[in-house]
DNA sequence: CGTCCACGTCTAC
DNA sequence: TAGACCTGGACGG
């Protein structure tokens, strides 16, 4: 489920499930996760969390009365402090592909359960990191990934400047799209938002990246308008940058694009480019699938492999349009890839 | 049965 | 710039 909006939902699903509940015991690890051991164990704490981009961070917090439990039993020495007492724990997650949490009752565990926290009170509950492909990490006692830029929903001013600021990066020789994937830059932005973000604007996808931010730089003002009209204008008119805040926000808002079973029909509806019939698309230059209508570009990959099928759908029935003159000339004006492909059919 | 595809990083040649 | 890392759903034979 996991892109920006789906991290920001998962920490307010987190805060709301466990608020005022109290967790208790050790944190435990599936055994099959790769992740490390999250060594912590105390006898009433709480957890709370926060996102930033595609990162979400748990805060293990005991509460403060607790005079721990025995030291030494089971526990190396260096996890406690020196009167005995466990220390707070900030744990920071990355959902790779099918990342999610889920609270549930402790004796019927989610499948693919990796890390459990659970609750003191009996029948016990458990707060689950549940992740199906394991490309999840957790970090034990971790911050934010150091190269990872602002959060394009939460921090937007923050955002907007460190690409403003930043646009002789070469991060930006490369097409908007893979651009966009750049979480030092773009921290919140995946494969369904770029396409959904770019459609809006009907951008190329293809299209140089520094070409299409530097026209963010210089925008043009109109003096002889009054505030009112210049924010409505903007309002009505969001440039590329607005809208890698707004479009998260909108997925926020319906609460999330619900991936996999909970599917919601809200979502579906809500996507205009991603995987929708009659869009175009393209593997870029990391192999990533981009959904987009018109044309793709300058900086397009060329090769036999990148024609996709809503282009050969159209060229079928061109030809099937057209009588035998018409297509003896369109067949002769074909691309070297769109008859190659079609031999292949 | 098999092949392809998926919301994302990582690290190794 | 490839692969590696994974499971499982869709779809073809």
């Amino acid at each position: 489920m996991p892109e920006g909006p789906e991290l920001h939902l998962a920490s307010c699903y987190i805060n709301t499930v466990c608020a005022g509940l109290i967790f208790s015991g050790k944190v435990e690890k599936s055994e099959v996760s790769k992740n490390p051991e999250v060594l912590f164990e105390s006898d009433a704490y709480v957890i709370s969390a926060t996102s930033r981009g595609k990162e979400i961070k748990l805060t293990l917090t005991p509460l403060k009365e607790e005079k721990n439990t025995l030291p030494g039993r089971g526990r190396d020495r260096e996890e406690l402090s020196q009167n005995g007492l466990q220390q707070p724990m900030d744990l920071v997650f990355r959902f790779g592909m099918s990342g999610s949490f889920k609270f549930t009752s402790a004796a019927e565990l989610p499948k693919h359960a990796h890390l459990r926290f659970y609750t003191k009170e009996s029948p016990h509950r458990a707060l689950c990191f549940v992740d199906c492909r394991r490309f999840g990490r957790w970090e034990v006692h971790g911050t934010w990934q150091l190269d990872r830029g602002p959060c394009v929903m939460l921090e937007y001013e923050k955002f907007r400047e460190n690409v403003l600021r930043n646009l002789s990066d070469k991060a930006f020789n490369k097409p908007i799209c893979e651009a966009l994937l750049n979480q030092k830059f773009f921290n919140g932005i995946g494969n369904y938002l770029r396409a959904e973000i770019l459609y809006r604007l009907k951008i190329p996808p293809f299209e140089n990246a520094r070409t299409v931010l530097e026209a963010l730089q210089h925008r043009k003002q109109s003096p002889d308008l009054t505030l009112s009209k210049k924010v409505k204008l903007k309002q009505e008119n969001p440039d590329l940058l607005e809208l890698c805040h707004a479009v998260p926000m909108e997925v926020i808002h319906m609460g999330g694009m619900g991936y996999g079973p909970e599917h919601s029909d809200d979502a579906a509806e809500w996507l205009q480019c991603y995987c929708v019939p009659g869009m175009r698309s393209l593997r870029d230059g990391n192999g990533r699938t981009i959904w987009f209508q018109g044309e793709p570009g300058p900086m397009a990959p060329k090769g036999e492999h990148q024609l996709d099928s809503s282009m050969l759908c159209r060229v079928l029935l061109l030809l099937v349009g057209l009588g035998e003159a018409g297509r003896a000339v369109v067949c002769c004006g074909i691309v070297k890839e769109t008859s190659d492909a079609l031999l292949k059919l």
